[in-house]
DNA sequence: TAAAAATACTCCATAGGTATTTTAT
DNA sequence: ATAAAATACCTATGGAGTATTTTTA
């Protein structure tokens, strides 16, 4: 049986008339009603009840009809839904987000991805540390990564990571902080300060930025309290518990007795985007597009 | 596209190796590769992902690839139905009965059918007349009637009618009725007694039988009440208001302070099976088979 | 280099066409 | 008598086979 044998049946079912059902598909009565006869053998059931006057549907043929009507629109619905997820407009995506884009970014990729991909669902895992996006990329957890680059150590050729942008440093203080006169803070000032920094057990790439960038500068940083959360870090800072060294977009988490301040110098730190490097997913590509052109501007 | 490429489609995608899908569709490697391109070709979406190490569904694949599992079942279970109905062994039927019948023939024949075709729905109507059980068959309102001879006037060639059994008349007395005390009543016995008849304005078999009953007997009887159901005519009777003449099977409806007596004389009326002439349903045929062995015993 | 998909070509089964007959009203 | 389905027969498209090449891990 083929669907040729369906599209026939129910051509012939709606006219009751096999030369009009011939002419509505184009063909000639005669190879019609052997295609017919064809479907009725293998079923083993007379569909049609015939005579040179009318062409009836058996009950069989009427229960047929419905089931047969129902699988040719369930084939024109598999072919349209196999060519919206191929052409990137169907689908569904994670997407991970490090802890200082979660507060910016995101909320904007958000808000441009369910406007440029409405039928891609979209859902989003904010405050991963670089190293847990690595991996969850890899266990296929994520299909997307905004994080920070993972580091020289590894092997990262399965997966493709490219860079996004680079954002300088800001310098968390509480409001009534002695440095938060200041027009910006030097490496130097914070010297003496108790650090508030992400808990990273090596996973964290801002742990280690923040690490490498006080080294830079000659001293070894004094850690006052680890956190999960660069909301609580933020909040940390508020409480007078220290101060931090945060990417620039962190700014965007405004919170009541805390003040940003440049950190001088020309230090940067990648924002990068990573996808595994064999996932050929059109919405994949789609998502990439919307998020490139969100961090254009 | 045809379902030949639904087919071919869910062997690689489940092979997940063209050569081994060849080998379970029982064909060689190369036409099934070419009728796994004309399907992406007209979809105009690569459902594969192809390298002489490995075959990978796309997502756009994975997709289609549920839809086709559930259509190819659809296209089995649609020829199961269309076989089952064209069987017998499964549909709906309509059923109407005789107010004499409905009380003794039908929940036996209920019990019969719900046995011997448990896939067959079917809608009894009991306390049916005649005249509108041949009026409902025409609409298709009952496929099946077991009614009384529709009579000699109007024109019947449109419903196949064939006689079931004949049966005797009963006479239903109050239990202290002077003519409770005989082993049988005649007719003319009946001569001075308030009849309850069937309300017929013509359609009612019963009516017309009774009538004709008394008249070959020579008295025109004296209609007391004239009552819809059979079951109104017994209780009627128990309560005084007359006597009335029933077909045999109405004894099987036993109320309180009634007698049945046989009535003398040879005098039978025919149960009757009428269906719609065209009706050529199989379900219909399975229902007649199991109706006529259960009125043979 | 070896396994597997793609390509090249050949063949024949059968879908579909034309001409005609049968059938039922 | 006529409309319409069935039958008979023919044609040619294209599905499937065999042999071979290409690809990539």
């Amino acid at each position: 049986m083929e669907l040729r044998h369906l599209r026939y049946f129910q051509a012939v079912a709606e006219e009751r008339h096999f030369g009009r059902a011939a002419d509505r598909l184009h063909m000639a009565q005669p190879p019609l009603s052997q295609q017919i006869r064809q479907l009725e053998a293998e079923l083993g059931v007379t569909l049609f009840e015939r005579t040179t006057r009318r062409v009836d549907l058996t009950p069989a043929g009427e229960a047929y009809l419905v089931r047969v009507r129902a699988i040719l629109r369930a084939v024109d619905a598999a072919s349209e839904e196999a060519q919206r997820i191929g052409a990137g407009l169907e689908g569904r995506l994670e997407l991970g987000c490090v802890g200082s884009a979660t507060y910016s970014l995101l909320p904007a990729l958000a808000r441009s991805l369910r406007e440029q991909l409405p039928g891609v669902e979209v859902a989003f895992q904010g405050e991963m540390l670089t190293g847990d996006q690595v991996a969850a990329l890899r266990a296929g957890t994520i299909d997307l990564a905004l994080m920070r680059p993972p580091g020289e150590s590894a092997d990262f050729a399965d997966l493709a990571i490219s860079t996004l942008r680079q954002e300088r440093f800001l310098v968390v203080l509480p409001a009534a902080h002695r440095l938060a006169a200041a027009a910006e803070v030097s490496l130097g000032d914070l010297r003496d300060e108790d650090l508030i920094v992400h808990a990273g057990h090596g996973r964290s790439a801002m742990y280690s930025a923040v690490l490498g960038l006080c080294r830079s500068a000659g001293f070894e940083p004094r850690v006052g309290h680890e956190v999960a959360e660069t909301s609580t870090l933020v909040t940390f800072v508020a409480g007078g518990l220290g101060v931090a060294i945060v990417p620039e977009p962190v700014a965007a988490l405004v919170v009541e007795g805390t003040v940003y301040r440049p950190l001088a110098g020309e230090a940067r730190i990648d924002l990068v985007l990573a996808t595994r490097a064999d996932d050929d997913s059109a919405a994949l590509r789609r998502a990439v597009e919307v998020l490139r052109s969100q961090v254009a501007q």
